[in-house]
DNA sequence: CAGCACCCTGCAAGCGCTTTCACCCTGTGT
DNA sequence: ACACAGGGTGAAAGCGCTTGCAGGGTGCTG
């Protein structure tokens, strides 16, 4: 079939131990040997096969990203940062799905990565306190993206502070109505995204003195389409809001879009605000909080390798904050009836 | 360390042939002993590993998606779509970027999916000639996705004719002066996406007995920033363009939004049709051609899956177009002058 | 009742590499 | 000149599974 090792051992007179050791740029092969092996190795077009390196040096050699899905773009980009840094390293990655068919029951239910990868990136993966039991109960090194989780090394933004942060624009500009478009925040699971995310809207309207209205909480499912359906229940409430922010970039499109479509001038009606600065936010004007989720990709891969490779249980708990950044652009702006005083603006935000 | 199936063999009092063949749901093997060993298997919590059987097997369940990147959309929700095929086969998705560092010089050079994979899905390669040559020249079973090639199995859609219909709509909505934003039109790769559509352009310009405008012709790297960019050259032309027709939804976005702040009305001013039907076009109005590319995704892992198991010599190639769509949304209309009469929309169209 | 199929099962030889261990051959110190 | 350290190399034992082959039963035919 294909080139062995064998075929470049005979070829360049010598075992095949040492062509592993000469292509692997192990120590103790003599340099004029190594030379050879290399050589002959190139000419001969061999390439080991990494199965057979797995099986024998114990290491899968693949890192698993366990997602939701992959197709949205959050995911999308945080595979791509992985991908990046694993390939350099020479994992290959190999991601799990925990929504569609079955969702999280299924995952926990299956550990569809036993024996598959030398260790696991959680991203916002739903468990509860059991399912991520068992989960860890492999033994498997995890890191987690998106929050943190005790005991186990993570990457993520501040979810709170970044809410705080979108929220506080929007008390800033004199709006006093602000719904949530967000997940649902009693979901009993570890990974808590938009519990953060809601908790951190609660203090930003406390802070502002303002209490919350429960009707203007509503989940969007971090998609466009569930964002517009979350608008059409935000305009069919009581008091519709002044001002939205929507937990993702694509639930406030698709809430911006509904609203428009009501009649209403946005920003001149309604402030929308949205987390993430997807790759169109800035060509739909959205005003938004940043987050780098390529980068987080990169550093969570860099944070597994350093576990996997290094004398891990030296040090403590790694818990990193990733940072976020308001990016202020034309979907927000003052309430209407504080747009028609503007001098007033600053005392009507007091 | 874990459990291997020499535990279960002995703990079911059979050898290991036998287990394995029982849980693989072989042929040979009494009902009641693969009862038993399957009932061992799960009390210890075994499951094969995938190293072990691939080397012994001689296959490796590893499916090669080559694309220029992750991250982007299209080739997000194709990963998506091919991953969930993959994946209820038994195998494991392994994804190749030919754009970054090096490009597809690098792929060539390193032919990296060597011994990794059993088959390749070649989306969007862009390889000339030569390169593909080198890819095709390794033997592994190649399908493709995006254009045809001779000797390849292969799905996509008519991109040609997806130009003509999204051209001709705005042929038929009168527009004279048409743009096109797409990829570098005499890129000598095999993979010809951007050719195939400044073909339809053309085509679809011809058959309104429109002459083809060279300045109104520009890249746009299939980027929102591409796009934008791409408007900019579009505006600063001597004759601007009544219309827009972007090779990707992406890039007319980010070409409505600088039209939009050149002070344009879209579609009043210039109307502008993308193609994808991205997830959030619909939530900003964009008129497109749709393409489903994650059912693309999904019957491109299903053709490589038949190639890689049927006896597939005997067919012969398998050229399988996917369907386009018109969606018409709101940033098409007629041309300002037209709209202005347009009682006469009919022969000012002839 | 002999003879033959046919089932079911186990043995053992790999799959292509890594790694331990032992060995040999230099070069150095005394 | 002799012992010793240590770098360079090869033989061989796996890694955990799959599969060809052979063997032992069983049931059926003539």
């Amino acid at each position: 079939m294909s080139t062995t090792i064998e075929d470049v051992a005979k070829a360049a007179q010598v075992s095949v131990a040492t062509v592993s050791r000469a292509l692997r740029g192990l120590p103790n092969v003599a340099p004029s040997t190594r030379e050879r092996v290399v050589a002959v190795a190139a000419r001969l077009d061999y390439v080991a096969d990494p199965t057979a390196s797995r099986l024998a040096g114990g290491r899968r050699m693949v890192l698993g990203l366990v997602v939701p899905m992959l197709g949205q773009w959050y995911y999308a980009k945080l595979f791509s940062g992985v991908e990046a840094v694993a390939t350099v390293a020479g994992y290959d990655v190999l991601p799990f799905t925990t929504s569609g068919p079955g969702g999280s029951e299924r995952f926990v239910a299956s550990l569809p990565f036993r024996k598959r990868v030398d260790g696991l990136i959680l991203a916002d993966a739903p468990f509860d306190d059991e399912q991520f039991a068992a989960v860890a109960g492999t033994g498997i090194p995890i890191v987690s993206l998106g929050s943190f989780l005790p005991g186990v090394w993570g990457i993520a933004v501040d979810n709170a502070a970044a809410a705080r942060l979108a929220v506080g624009h929007l008390t800033g500009l004199g709006h006093t109505r602000i719904a949530l478009i967000g997940g649902i925040p009693d979901d009993p699971f570890r990974f808590s995204v938009p519990v953060d995310r809601y908790n951190g809207y609660q203090d930003a309207l406390a802070a502002a003195g303002l209490s919350g209205d429960p009707a203007l909480v509503v989940p969007g499912n971090f998609s466009a389409e569930g964002g517009a359906e979350a608008m059409h229940k935000l305009l069919a409430a009581p008091t519709p809001p002044s001002a939205v922010f929507a937990c993702s970039d694509e639930m406030a499109i698709g809430a911006i879009q509904v609203a428009r479509d009501a009649g209403l001038d946005v920003p001149g009606d309604l402030s929308v605000i949205g987390i993430d600065d997807h790759d169109i936010s800035a060509y739909v004007g959205l005003t938004t909080i940043r987050q780098d989720v390529t980068g987080q990709g990169e550093r969570v891969a860099h944070l597994l390798l350093e576990r996997l490779e290094g004398e891990s249980d030296a040090k403590a708990d790694v818990h990193e904050p990733h940072p976020t950044r308001l990016v202020v652009r034309r979907t927000t702006g003052p309430p209407a009836d504080v747009a028609a005083r503007p001098r007033t603006l600053d005392r009507t935000v007091t």
